[in-house]
DNA sequence: CTACAAACTTAAGTCAATTCATATTTTGGC
DNA sequence: GCCAAAATATGAATTGACTTAAGTTTGTAG
């Protein structure tokens, strides 16, 4: 029996995890030094190390967290979406952005994007690729259920769909977080335009007809 | 008069990026060192520094070199665009990428990307972020020449059409990029599945009659 | 030609993330 | 209960990006 170990483990993991989570939310990721995390931890900066491979990774870890929940509440917008197609994805489309920033800054989303991106192979950055994913999954689920519905062409795949509006709203996402001065309603109004975009698609009638 | 200092200054500045270069190039980013870039430009660590100012903007500064060269060739490829819509935006998003890997590895693009990222209110942060609007602009100027063809519909805004493919285009290229075992192949398939799907758009004809 | 100020270069520092050798704790067998 | 092995914790040492104070070079004016 390893019980009490792997308690112990599971408890200084969170706990390092949640110092890690106030200070960053606190003083911003550049100015929280790894000794100030593991303080507020109680343990030593080593040990830090044996549990998360880098500070990006524990400010990944955390985006992370917040990842699953949004997918998850997610679920239920795909439960009962809109009647109109287009509110039905920019309300789920929408409903990631807002959640994505209850609780992360845009100056911890850069950092998180910006570890994820450097460093794809490490555990997390390979979590964070995955949970991009599983929401752009999420998005092509949402798709199939609107396609059932007699709402969207037959003829589209329901996968590649969602691949391309979870790029939309993940570019503007990151152009939003690049910018300090951005103001929300501003994405918003971006993601709006290009999604009724996406779905009226660029192809001229008479080519169709 | 102040001609020697200026073509001095000048002189070094290329310098240091052409020896940043050829080490990133060898070594990767992570493995060079300011001192090696610094020592194969023949000048001090702190000199480096007078003309860049980070490791980061180094990198982004040699991007931002390739980036303009692949709009004015991008701008070749807009002139004289191929009969068919499709194909023609594909070509272009594909020169993009093509382009793109002639100079830089996945593992500088994936810092080049991180650090612009990161701090995108420096100098070359900017610089980077103002290449991607130029090349989404271009895109949409291709659209325009094709809404002019009436190959594409009236009603689509081009701007828009362009920023989205664009979103596309630069979305899957992180990541592919991302994945150091990913295929150029299979990232080209998702472009052509993907532009294929804004052509077509996602609304029912029902709707549209 | 000389002196001065501005701009530039330098290399010795600072700082913080990460590593690593050592010490401590836990586990499973006796 | 006690010991050897394995896992974990520690904090001092390392590393490398970046800063800075001091020295050097260049352009200008007398």
């Amino acid at each position: 029996m390893t019980g009490l170990r792997e308690r112990q483990k599971a408890g200084r993991r969170r706990d390092i995890l949640a110092a890690a989570a106030k200070l960053f939310r606190r003083d911003g990721f550049a100015d929280t030094a790894i000794e100030a995390i593991a303080a507020e931890a109680e343990v030593a900066a080593g040990t830090v190390y044996n549990y998360f491979e880098s500070k990006g990774d524990l400010l990944i870890a955390l985006v992370a967290l917040d990842g699953e929940e949004v997918r998850a509440a997610g679920k239920e917008i795909i439960a009962h979406p809109p009647r109109d197609p287009v509110q039905a994805v920019t309300k789920l489309l929408s409903f990631y952005i807002d959640h994505s920033l209850i609780h992360l800054s845009k100056e911890l989303w850069r950092n998180a994007m910006a570890n994820a991106l450097s460093q794809p192979s490490s555990p997390f950055g390979l979590g964070y690729a995955e949970l991009d994913r599983k929401l752009a999954d999420q998005v092509g689920e949402l798709v199939a259920c609107l396609k059932e519905r007699g709402q969207i062409d037959a003829a589209v795949d329901a996968k590649t769909a969602g691949d391309v509006l979870f790029e939309v709203v993940n570019s503007l996402f990151m152009v939003f977080v690049a910018r300090e001065e951005m103001p929300i309603a501003l994405l918003k109004k971006s993601l709006t335009r290009q999604v009724r975009l996406v779905f009226a698609g660029l192809g001229n009638p008479q080519a169709e007809g």
